[in-house]
DNA sequence: TGCCTATATGACACCGATGTCATGACATCG
DNA sequence: CGATGTCATGACATCGGTGTCATATAGGCA
């Protein structure tokens, strides 16, 4: 591999001034810096940033730490697959500022966190993006105490600037828009008990009602997943029993994800009703091969994943840079659309736009 | 940052014997090594990868070149997000041997390749894997010319080693469980014409077919998609009309993917029609958010992602310790196993163990 | 003309490890 | 007992860049 010094030789020039060529922070005369770049195409000249960063005590590297990549072991499914694109969203950010990503799966070990972050210290990265895979507080390991650190998709106790999901306004709007399209008995299945989300959703779901002057009714608000895997299943089962046995019926079932609607979706048709004549259907997330590959297309809440990952990564930055306004706030909430689609029906009685916008196919 | 001098005078040692008690490369007395772990703890003492590759020529870097973390620009939906588990597989094995991996995302801009490529060479990996959404042939950059390079989920025409799904087998083995379980007319609605896939797929059925010394009937086979995304849906729809209208219809349809089988339920239930009752249905591609969730569960075939993406890491392992066998394959396969679920109905009259064999729940 | 500034370049040390070679203290062996 | 080998350690150069400082030349201005 050839170097600095073969190419200062074949362009007659001091390292030095080869040096200024590759990082433009001095003056180089227009013909030798031409000769420069012809030696270094000559030789196929590529820096190396090993000795670049020694010198410079800059890496150019960012560490990243996921689950994303990889699943819960032992669990039956993917888990968190979607975090993929806050990855995409940071990665992007970072190679526009010239920065490369070292990432890192836990694969769905907690306990190999600390090791992951020793490797990293060793590339000397200039900062650190840890990704939850689903919203939720986390403890960092304290070898990471004075680093640059940017938690997304979840948050701690110890004010580190973190990126997540606004779950309340995007309840807030799915319900607001539901409303809006004539619907006022709206079921939710919550996600599972202890997740943050649930309450974040929950707390935008009764604002949205009080905001539209329908009381909140604790019948149809049920939930509807466990955390346990493996019960799931029958717990949904007897959810969407309990909300349909109901006395005024819903015209419409808010899931908690996805996945649960394109089971409820399975459950509704093996009660002989029809998705959205019979009953409307939204969930949430906007995990796309779900959304639009389901009959009718599922109406759903964007997780606004790559948004995060980008944010994530300018903070990232900036805090890097020193660039970072002193009293930033800690806790940065990134909200999602809600993404109409046909698995909602519009009231006959409404008057908007609404009843010409349905999409072409689906 | 402490750096081996510190831990060095700390120690009462000269750097060169810290260095040894790092790497373990010579012996050194126990009480001095005892005092330098003692050293390095005090300082939270972690060398520099940087110093360490420059001296050493080994960056114990390996780059991975991938769209699985993007999608393709424009497109509706998400492309290769399954790959994911290959740089999973990867992951794991190269950090089992002490290599760390650097990702870049092409972001589905295919010319953004060779700038990813000159990152990798200025970190001075040690070598590259490059994956590819779906199995295909693609051609690497010049750049890449002398280097370690092992393709995923592709191949090229330069011999390139390279590590490829084995969908000739796949097929084979999902239609030789189709016809043990009573099925001799099977439908065949494969993927888009131009895929490499489609080819290696056919011939599985192919000799499936005839290892079971069934006829091939070739109007049980028709394209099912079309590499225009728009067109998809009407052209599935179609599709399965002719196949339904056939005089001796199929008992089952087998799909060039899963999302076709997702929508080939929604096509079949708009007519009426019960799975597995009336007609079973397999997919390919065991993309498990949707098989387990569909219902009733899709049978697919295992994509062995990652499998893949270790075996990619082991080959590159061995490419770069020089531990490759001169004459090894270029080409290596890796196949999938078949997972049987609720969507195959067996047949009446099958003196197998088959009858008993479904899962559970779904 | 003389002084000052901006431009253009080079000499040299240094970043933090490790490779090479040398050295001293013992143990072993014929 | 001297030759040889192993263990344990250190001195010093080196990997490939960049930071610092010095130097030379040319142009602007009083």
């Amino acid at each position: 591999m050839a170097t600095i010094y073969d190419v200062a030789r074949i362009a007659g020039v001091s390292p030095k001034t080869v040096s200024r060529v590759l990082n433009g922070d001095a003056p180089v005369n227009d013909e030798t810096r031409k000769a420069v770049h012809a030696a270094m195409a000559g030789l196929n000249y590529i820096p190396s940033s090993a000795a670049r960063s020694m010198r410079s005590q800059k890496s150019g590297l960012v560490g990243m730490i996921t689950g994303a990549i990889s699943m819960s072991p032992g669990a039956s499914e993917a888990v968190g697959l979607p975090d993929i694109y806050i990855v995409q969203g940071a990665q992007r950010i970072l190679s526009d500022n010239g920065m490369t990503l070292l990432i890192s799966d836990t694969g769905g070990h907690a306990e190999r966190i600390p090791a992951l972050v020793h490797t990293f210290l060793e590339h000397r990265v200039e900062g650190l993006i840890y990704i939850a895979d689903y919203h939720r507080e986390v403890s960092l390991p304290g070898a990471l105490k004075g680093k640059h650190v940017v938690l997304t998709n979840c948050f701690d106790s110890h004010d580190t600037p973190a990126i997540v999901p606004d779950d309340e306004a995007g309840q807030h709007a799915l319900i607001e828009g539901l409303v809006r399209r004539g619907h006022s008995r709206i079921a939710f299945l919550t996600l599972p008990e202890l997740q943050v989300a649930r309450g974040l959703r929950l707390a935008g779901y009764r604002r949205a009602l009080a905001d539209a002057g329908i009381a909140y009714d604790p019948d149809l608000v049920i939930t509807g997943a466990l955390s346990d895997p493996i019960h799931e299943y029958d717990y949904l089962w007897d959810s969407v029993d309990r909300v349909l046995a109901l006395e005024r019926k819903p015209s419409v079932i808010c899931c908690g994800n996805d996945k649960m609607a394109m089971r409820v979706y399975g459950l509704l048709r093996q009660r002989g009703l029809r998705i959205p004549e019979d009953v409307s259907i939204a969930g949430y997330d906007d995990y796309r091969i779900i959304c639009e590959h389901l009959q009718p297309a599922l109406t759903s809440v964007d997780l606004p994943y790559g948004a995060m990952g980008a944010r994530a990564a300018e903070r990232l930055l900036r805090l890097i840079s020193g660039a970072n306004k002193p009293n930033e706030t800690v806790r940065e909430l990134v909200s999602g659309r809600v993404v109409w689609r046909d698995s909602v029906r519009i009231g006959e009685n409404v008057v908007t736009p609404f009843k010409t916008r349905r999409k072409q196919h689906e």
